[in-house]
RNA sequence: GGCUGGAUGGCAGAGUGGUUAUGCAGCGGACUGCAACUCCGUGUACGCCGGUUCGAUUCCGACUCCAGCCUCCA
């Protein structure tokens, strides 16, 4: 199997420390807003990794932290008139509502920053020990990036290129312009916790080093998170950690491409993003899903509402692949996809071609309707099977297929009558009607199949 | 300015030193009352310029353009 590691730069031979076992870490939510897109990338991405890798009979342990105390959360909290804690328990439960929409399973634990001051602490205390950072009189730590000899390998870049301050205003505390916040002192009246510089909060960066090394050791297989993290979160992550225990941190870095709107990367900074429940009001969640598997886990994806209809279109045709076939069926058919599918997925998780091997397999499935009907629902079990490993077409054929109509301008029961009523205009040999009925439906966004065993139908849009 | 990626057929999106990705759309055929679904067939696609090579979309170099990071952001 190999994996593309960030701080390479090239994909490698992914060994595990353990065998058998995969240790891993991924940067998730600070819960002060709903969940968009660009989050639900890394989770859907690192959702398919973790399913892969049970799949390829791996034992993961999965850790996706919570950051539920930072300047933003203060910020939104005062702005709501609200507690911290309230706000951070409500986009928490938000946050696990809609990942479990999107069929992402549970990470195997969330920390949480506030149940992990302790550590933070301690860890903090070690690498002012060691030198690697200062308190300063006002009660804030700052590391000494300068002290860190590797720092910037992660991003390949060297400190005296990097122009701190050249966007923002200077902290005159800091020996250096670079040295990140380890530890906040709390304004009066801030939400804080006790510690050796008095009352505070963690700074962003020591959090992610503490959890990690706390749930996974002091070195542990595949970190990840997204697109923009690398800088100087992730950097950062490696100063600490990797100062405090004099030891690598992480073996492989993993990063997820951006979610783009008009060629511009959606973000919460740029306003121009879609939450995750706002999307899900028009889209069937697996249409969502799909579009996000749909691309390799690194490139970048342009969010619109024809790629979604796309996506449906493609899921449409997998559906209507297995509807009718019996998929519970278990059995030893020998086929290559399987193979191929794997070899797809060995090579960095590689989602689109796998999904391609997928297809053929569906139209196999189409084929052998006729050809060979004793092995379409073994086929189609294959089918549901593989595409399980991804998370998706797990629901029966017919929800998926008829499932938008819950949102269309007619009811299903209505489609129903408008289908006998049909019928019977066909057995009256009164075509014209039967046509009229049937581009009435259309219109509505609802497609007709006829066959010898009846007629079903399909929402096509949205 | 520094550092990362990327540029593939009408669209989306993989991949490869010489042979069909795949999906959607289109076209032809089978099926159909007609369609849809399904099946069969069908596309001289690889940003630009050089170089290496018997042969490059695929390797190397220059160029152009796009995106991301260098500040909080997934």
């Amino acid at each position: 199997m190999h994996i593309y590691n960030t701080l390479t730069r090239r994909k490698e031979a992914f060994t595990p420390i353990e065998p058998g076992r995969v240790s891993m870490y991924v940067c998730g939510m600070t819960v002060y807003d709903y969940c968009h897109l660009g989050h639900a990338r890394v989770m859907v991405a690192f959702d398919v990794i973790t399913r892969y890798l049970r799949h390829r009979g791996f034992d993961v342990t999965y850790v996706r932290n919570i950051t539920d105390i930072d300047d933003k959360i203060l910020k939104r909290a005062e702005e709501n008139d609200e507690s911290i804690a309230s706000l951070t328990e409500r986009m928490i439960d938000a946050m696990h509502e809609d990942e479990a929409r999107l069929g992402v399973l549970p990470p195997s634990r969330e920390p949480r920053a506030t149940g992990h001051i302790d550590e933070i602490v301690a860890m903090i205390e070690t690498l002012i020990d060691k030198g690697f950072a200062y308190a300063v009189d006002n009660g804030d730590v700052y590391y000494r990036v300068r002290r860190f000899e590797g720092y910037g390998k992660l991003n390949n870049r060297q400190l005296d290129d990097m122009r701190a301050g050249s966007r923002v205003e200077i902290d005159t505390h800091k020996e250096d312009p670079l040295d990140f916040v380890l530890w906040k002192a709390a304004k009066p009246g801030e939400a804080h916790w006790a510690s050796p510089w008095g009352d505070g909060r963690p700074g962003w960066h020591i959090e992610c080093s503490a959890m990690s090394t706390c749930c996974l050791g002091n070195t542990f297989d595949i970190h990840g998170g997204g697109p923009d993290l690398t800088f100087p979160h992730h950097e950062n992550e490696i100063a600490q950690s990797e100062a405090a225990t004099g030891q690598t941190y992480v073996n492989t870095w993993m990063h997820a491409g951006a979610v783009r709107v008009d060629q511009e990367k959606m973000s919460k900074s740029l306003g121009n993003f879609f939450t995750i429940r706002e999307v899900l009001e028009e889209h069937d969640p697996e249409v969502v899903r799909y579009l996000l598997v749909a691309s390799h886990y690194r490139s970048p994806i342009n969010y619109s509402v024809s790629s979604l209809l796309e996506a449906r279109k493609s899921l449409i045709r997998f559906y209507t692949a297995l509807e009718g076939v019996d998929a519970e069926a278990r059995g030893g058919v020998e086929t290559p996809y399987a193979a191929r599918f794997e070899q797809a997925m060995d090579d960095d998780f590689n989602t689109p071609e796998a999904l391609a091997v997928l297809f053929d397999l569906a139209r196999e499935v189409n084929r052998s309707r006729t050809d060979a009907p004793e092995r379409a629902p073994l086929l189609a079990s294959e089918l549901v099977r593989l595409g399980g490993v991804l998370g998706l077409l797990q629901q029966p054929p017919e929800a998926f297929l008829k499932g938008a109509s819950a949102k269309a301008a007619i009811s299903g029961a209505d489609i129903e009558m408008k289908i006998a009523e049909r019928q019977q205009a066909k057995t009256d040999k009164d075509f014209a009607r039967a046509d009229a009925i049937r581009d009435e439906l259309a219109a509505l966004g609802v497609v007709l199949k006829d066959s010898r065993e009846g007629t079903t139908w399909v929402i096509e849009t949205p």
